[in-house]
DNA sequence: CTGTTAGCGCGTTCAT
DNA sequence: ATGAACGCGCTAACAG
């Protein structure tokens, strides 16, 4: 509330030498850099951002776009973007965009009316719109998660989910199975394309017939995970086994199985993805696939700051490490 | 990146038309509000935020300090702040605060700065620095969960812990549980105290006995629980029901359970607090108490705005309305 | 090392 | 109904 005219009249020199004293403090004598921070104490004196924004161009904070806030996987990518921001003196701007996308371009305007400078994108599942295309060309955004297929390339921080999902198909064959259901998040994303065609070449490899009829879901939830097994159950032919594209579908999943009177692994196996903390804790806890969640979150603020900074960028899309975590949802198919 | 003046030129007027036209249009002459229009569709014109906010003194911006972001309940509080925040004009910067007060203090002086207008604590743990309590004296602020105790009142919006855990003792004594055990998330907090009472206070009523080496954990997290459900079986006095201060604790502890072979509800009872969305996805599903969560958030901007608006507040604690949700995880005592 | 000056982009009196 | 002019609080030249 008290400005940096006060603090002046208090220390006896011009706005200019309180600005460096804040900015550049060894640009400024000793001596009177301490009558300023003692009159800046005195006169409890804080900088308006807001002030300095106008002047610099720069508004020092993120948007970050989340289609779904209650998904712990995205949860744990934010933690690692509020830290890092926060490390940089960066703040972050929560964007819940619901999927929708108004809210998400309400969002994006952000950057262009300079209340943020960089826009970081959590798993964005439809394309932009002709308005949003010309504005990604000049704004600095990362997209993390999903990578987002269109004329121009933005950068990318993502898992290589054909291989963790081929790894995922290996270690349920090599458990016998042979009849396989999927319970997806979207349909239409490249996600959805990746894993599906890991599992894919794995089946075919083993030469393990797959019909895509025993594709279902269409939400990242417990209740869609809880609906598409559902849907499996009721089937001709039951799965011995289940690849359900995150752990809250996986946990929606083996509640319904278990609604049926059958036994994970025993009668069906269940394998999830993400590694989410809870699904250590389930019963049986979940196989998945691990993904370095807060590390993406972090590269992901280190991208965006990189374009921000108008340094170049080294690559344009950053493949992360997976992990299979094998636990007890998935075992040996029963004879 | 294009500003006032380009608008300007385009339509032939002058900023202050241009400001007009965007505040209140029905100020000026519908032929040239049509141009200016025009113009900025244009000039692709957005408006400088930062340098509306220097003028006008608002950032249009809330923070929100959050201990924890793993936990499922807090997000789900921070979404319903996020969708109020939307429709208000108003966007939210997050501040994960880990629970250290140094990042609480940065956090806060963002309204101090200009960044943010109000500020909205979830479940504040710890009593304010001298430094913050003067803060707090002319900041917006409301406090989400836990009441701050202290010498000025800060407005809250929470749950009558007490109330809400007396109906879970009463749930459980009617079942014919006699032997306790508690699973706390703090043990210096207010909601610690009022929840502890409520039991207690039915404990009394019925004449049990409650030990307070019964009263285990000091996190709200899995790890807490598991560890403290360990704890508890490692006693002389083997507890029949177990109170967990919230679900994340109460999976842990369960899991624990059946690790040590026991079976939940049949050999110990366990509940929860909070009903996150996974509580009815448990086997057994959790017995626990419902905040709502979501409207919590929708209140608490509620609050905070009215004191940026400078509107008397009506009531200065707000209490909001918990359900018992009765599940599985808990039954009746085993003879 | 420090002060003077000139804006940053916009909102807001005053006139007209 | 519109324009000219000033200033919000601060930073960044440029002098000295």
């Amino acid at each position: 509330m008290s400005t940096i005219k006060e603090v002046c009249q208090l220390a006896g020199v011009s706005t200019a030498t309180v600005s460096r004293t804040l900015k550049n403090p060894n640009m400024v004598n000793v001596k009177t850099r301490e009558r300023i921070f003692a009159a800046i104490e005195k006169a409890g004196y804080r900088p308006n951002v807001m002030a300095s924004s106008v002047k610099t161009g720069k508004s020092n904070s993120l948007v970050v776009l989340v289609p779904n806030l209650s998904n712990p996987f995205f949860l744990r990518i934010i933690q690692g973007i509020e830290k890092a921001a926060q490390e940089n003196g960066y703040s972050v701007l929560l964007g819940d965009t619901q999927g929708e996308p108004h809210r998400e371009h309400e969002y994006a305007g952000m950057v262009l009316s300079n209340r943020a400078d960089g826009l970081i994108h959590l798993d964005h599942s439809f394309p932009f719109s002709d308005n949003d295309a010309l504005l990604a060309e000049k704004v600095p955004m990362v997209s993390v998660c999903e990578r987002i297929v269109s004329d121009k390339q933005y950068p990318v921080i993502e898992l290589d989910n054909y291989s963790a999902c081929r790894a995922l198909a290996k270690h349920l064959t090599s458990y016998g199975h042979k009849r396989f259901g999927i319970i997806a998040g979207q349909n239409e994303s490249q996600i959805f394309r990746d894993r599906l065609g890991g599992i894919k070449s794995v089946l075919n490899e083993e030469g393990i017939d797959f019909d895509d009829s025993m594709v279902v879901g269409n939400e990242y939830s417990y209740e869609s995970g809880s609906a598409g097994a559902k849907a499996l159950l009721a089937g001709k032919v039951r799965p011995t086994a289940i690849f359900c594209f995150n752990d809250d579908i996986a946990i929606g999943a083996i509640h319904e199985i278990k609604k049926h009177g059958l036994k994970v692994p025993d009668d069906i196996s269940v394998v999830g993805f993400d590694n989410i903390k809870v699904s250590a804790y389930m019963d049986p806890p979940l196989t998945t696939i691990d993904q370095p969640a807060y590390e993406m979150g972090r590269k992901a603020v280190e991208v965006v700051l990189q374009q921000i900074r108008k340094k170049p960028l080294t690559r344009n899309r950053e493949i992360v490490q997976f992990r299979i975590i094998e636990r007890a949802s998935s075992g040996a198919v029963s004879s």
